[in-house]
RNA sequence: UGGGGCGUAGCCAAGCGGUAAGGCAGCGGAUUUUGAUUCCGCGAUGCGGAGGUUCGAAUCCUCCCGCCCCAGCCA
């Protein structure tokens, strides 16, 4: 379960922390409770993780790890209906790529299925369970209200033995779907509504991604969840706040049926995010109407399309620590992400020069014909990263934004007239503005100090600007695609109308770019820094002609910041 | 108006009867061939509110207020 590349200086503190689980199992484990925790990270394989589950596994992982014990990776794989086996490989391959391990420990709640259907059975010889012949309707009229109690059901009293004949019929397939349940026979009047005889089994006539057509009956989660935290010797059930009312009727389970062990279940805040929906139901229906190109989308807070837009591992691990797990809800700003990524990107991602919207800049005193070979840091706080070269020659790119024809006080980029640093090269100076038809700036004419070659003024004459550019001939076309925020609402519905709140300019796609020649090799995976921008990575979307690039996060922008007092973070750059 | 939770700075979050950690954001300043990074400094006489217990309360008690979850044969 060791990670090799855990955060080191800068990141979140890496001691286990304090909170309140951890607590806990530190102290089952002095008072001798427990020998070895164990934990699970039970996902539904009906739908991929996002960043909420991302939150959960470090936790249960992340207690294994630091506790020395154990997490079980189990597929709570209880309906049929909504689950594939499309989602039980994206779940595994996501887990393993945030950097946990599950050893051997792979389960599945359909390996208990005969294990569960005999604790049934064990229920109903005890009278505690029963086959309630009512529809769905009748039963959810006499569930009561939250205020008033519920009604026993008719079949509330049937033998032990017409239950056990009814139940083993429902097994057999003898009934149609909804025909009959098998509910628990607890307390009809209970405040707690998951205690007013909970449905154990539901009659499915569907066929099961592992267990194929050998069952007619499911479980329900309440009665799978607990006993397979039982089977496999769980020590510590941790799950999200909603589940909590659920507690009473896990513990009843596991008071009344003969478990090998006795989780206990804890509860913590799910997690939520600004300008996010982490709702199952929403991220299906962005993918399955077309919102979002797949679940990998870049612009899906999915762990596949956090991978895809550049988002290393340790970065959401990093972050997953900042934020903490309490039992408070709370609403995450989505810019705890962001500086997690840039946090572990700074130190990991080597510097390139990139040109997103380019202007071209013709050097009038430099020779035609003529290229330099000038020497670029790759990483410019860690020398063992090494130099690479960069040509320079008459014509170059630089960005559209470092020009501005009247440029307001506290801009300190090329102007007419002005003089810049182009970063690693030389002192320019604007002298001309060359427009097309249209009277827009189409062409810089400027004229280059050949003493300040490297970027240093031998007289000692300051600049109050560097840019990046690109050789004009020598640089390569690329697109590149910002990525920004899905939901330009702060806190998205996240209801039926979500499509209300979605940003239209989540993706900006830039078909011109120019990209330093360094960046020619296709098959290099690793992220990098377009210098002055973001930290960019290239998307599966590349063809070695055509080398597309995703803004993982821009670099942050004092200067941005300062034009635009209290911008709309949904409009990105 | 039933049951279960939760309220500490703009956002997360420590704190567990001894006098309010830390991080993000923000604001200053230093360094800087990325308006980046890095570094330094600044924020609660106050912990949802009101009472009470105590030498002492964010921590204990009482009442009140606010927010979240639960009426699937979903998980």
């Amino acid at each position: 379960m060791a990670r090799e590349d855990t955060a080191s200086g800068g990141t979140a503190q890496d001691d286990s922390g304090h909170d309140f689980i951890r607590d806990i199992v530190r102290a089952d484990l002095e008072t001798g409770r427990i020998k070895q925790v164990i934990t699970r990270f039970p996902p539904e394989p009906n739908g991929y993780l996002h960043i909420g589950h991302a939150k959960s596994i470090c936790l249960n992982f992340g207690l294994a790890e630091e506790f020395g014990g154990r997490c079980h990776l189990r597929f709570d794989d209880t309906n049929p209906a909504k689950e594939a086996q499309e989602y039980v490989d994206a779940i595994q391959r996501d887990v393993r790529w945030l950097g946990f391990d599950w050893g051997e420990h792979l389960y599945f709640a359909s390996d208990y299925f005969e294990q569960l259907y005999a604790w049934a059975e064990d229920l109903i010889r005890a009278g505690l369970a029963y086959v309630d012949d009512q529809s769905q309707e009748e039963i959810r009229a006499n569930r009561g209200t939250l205020t008033e109690p519920g009604r026993d059901s008719p079949y509330r009293g049937r033998s032990v033995a017409e239950n056990l004949d009814l139940f083993r019929r429902m097994r057999a397939g003898e009934f149609p779907n909804g025909a009959r349940v098998l509910r628990a026979k607890i307390d009809m009047a209970s405040g707690n509504i998951n205690l007013r005889d909970p449905v154990l089994y539901r009659i499915l006539h569907l066929p099961h991604p592992r267990t194929g057509t050998a069952w007619k009956i499911y479980p329900s989660y309440d009665f799978a969840h607990g006993q397979s935290d039982a089977i496999e010797h769980v020590t510590h059930s941790i799950c999200t706040l909603e589940f909590e009312d659920h507690r009473p009727l896990y513990d009843w389970f596991i008071e009344h049926l003969d478990v090998p062990s006795r989780p206990r279940q804890y509860e913590f805040a799910r997690l939520n995010l600004t300008h996010t929906v982490l709702s199952k139901r929403v991220l299906t229906r962005l993918v399955q109407e077309g919102h979002v190109t797949g679940w990998d989308d870049p612009r899906m807070p999915t762990l596949a399309g956090l991978r895809r837009r550049g988002v290393p591992a340790e970065a959401i691990r990093d972050f997953v620590k900042r934020i903490g797990v309490a039992k408070a809800n709370s609403l995450v700003d989505i810019g705890m992400l962001d500086f997690s990524i840039r946090n572990v990107l700074n130190r990991r991602a080597l510097r390139r020069m990139a040109v997103l919207r380019p202007l071209k800049v013709v050097i009038e005193n430099y020779p035609e014909g003529k290229v330099e070979e000038l020497e670029a840091a790759n990483h410019p706080d860690d020398a063992s990263a090494g130099v690479r070269k960069i040509p320079f020659s008459r014509e170059l790119y630089i960005e559209r934004d470092d020009f501005m024809e009247q440029p307001p006080k506290k801009f300190f980029r090329l102007s007419p007239g002005s003089e810049v640093r182009l970063r690693y090269a030389y002192f320019i100076r604007c002298t001309g503005v060359v427009r097309n038809s249209a009277g827009e700036v189409e062409e810089l004419r400027c004229r280059y100090d050949p003493a300040t070659r490297g970027g240093n003024a031998p007289d000692g004459r300051k600049v109050r600007a560097t840019i990046h550019w690109v050789s004009a001939a020598h640089s390569l076309p690329a697109e590149v695609r910002l990525i920004n925020p899905l939901f330009r609402t702060p806190v998205p519905s996240g209801g039926d109308d979500f499509a209300a709140d979605l940003n239209p300019h989540s993706l900006e796609v830039l078909g011109g770019a120019r990209i330093e020649p360094a960046l020619a090799d296709s098959s290099d995976a690793a992220p990098v820094q377009f210098e002055r921008q973001g930290y960019f990575c290239r998307d599966p979307d590349s063809r070695p002609d055509r080398p597309v690039f995703n803004r993982t996060v821009g670099l942050r922008d004092s200067f941005a910041k300062e034009l635009a007092k209290g911008g709309d973070p949904a409009q990105g750059a």
